[in-house]
DNA sequence: CTATATTGGTTCAATATCGCACTAAAGGGG
DNA sequence: CCCCTTTAGTGCGATATTGAACCAATATAG
């Protein structure tokens, strides 16, 4: 590729959606408590989806990002009252992250807090098409998480 | 929205995004010298695809970052003999970024090193799909660009 | 059972991100 | 001109990200 040609396709796809993931974080973060930022809302939001007790690992793997990063947002989230962290009875060796009652207010109140942006997008945007490329995100998503190790 | 609701659509295309973002960042570092990351890459090919001489503040609202981060991002590119930074002769106050010749050398060479992995994403992806939401998602990019300061 | 390998988690250090505060240069009344 | 606002860039501090090294608990091989 040379500077003069367009981009390849699957370049600027990718480039498309850094960008909008890039805005969307920044909205999303808009409407966090000072001291909290995505991952942390993303933790919270898988505890409350998925059902909480779950393993820092377990989420580090679902979010994949080093359990390192994982252990600093979880230690976050227990700093700000949002989740606890209690030993797994099932070994001695892994932890369980439950969420407080703080910490499904939070969420919950971010989400209300946003929807009035959301429905604003589904006013402005034609919503079907997003509908259109749902499944084929979805599916790049699948792709790359099955070669994360060759690609 | 309860925790028993699919989320929303807009969410989660939102959250498919987001994964893709992460995993296709992590593809492109891999192929990154060490102590470059993917903002260094981002930095390089606008340079080189608008061409270079330009400003700071000009591409820290291009990626929409600030410009704290974009001074960051460049001092890294220059400490890195990558680019270099020129005083601007159109005003006293503002400096260019202009390539340095390792600089195209080495944004090229990622290219080349990444197209084996393009190739086999082509092959193994139906690729019209990727056409189809190229121009969705950048009507997406450019609702929530426009929309940034009231969304 | 013992030795070794694997696994979950933390600590530490290097680098990144970004808000705040600051400086210097422009620009715009008056 | 002078004052005031805006703009580009930087320094700094707080927090985030992540690889390397480490520890403790398990699992496995012999």
């Amino acid at each position: 590729m040379t500077s003069q040609d367009a981009p390849p396709l699957v370049f600027q796809v990718f480039n498309e959606i850094g960008i909008i993931e890039q805005l969307s974080r920044t909205v999303l973060e808009a409407h966090m408590p000072k001291g909290l930022i995505a991952p942390h809302f993303g933790v919270l939001n898988h505890l409350v989806r998925v059902g909480d007790g779950s393993t820092p690992m377990a989420m580090a793997r679902a979010f994949q990002v080093p359990k390192t990063s994982m252990t600093h947002t979880v230690a976050g989230l227990v700093k700000h009252g949002l989740v606890e962290m209690r030993p797994n009875p099932e070994d001695g060796l892994s932890k369980q992250v439950w969420l407080t009652e703080a910490g499904r207010t939070l969420r919950a109140r971010i989400i209300i807090d946003m929807s009035p942006q959301f429905e604003r997008l589904a006013r402005d945007f034609d919503i079907s098409k997003l509908q259109d490329i749902l499944p084929v995100l979805t599916e790049l998503r699948i792709y790359f998480d099955e070669n994360r190790n060759r690609v």
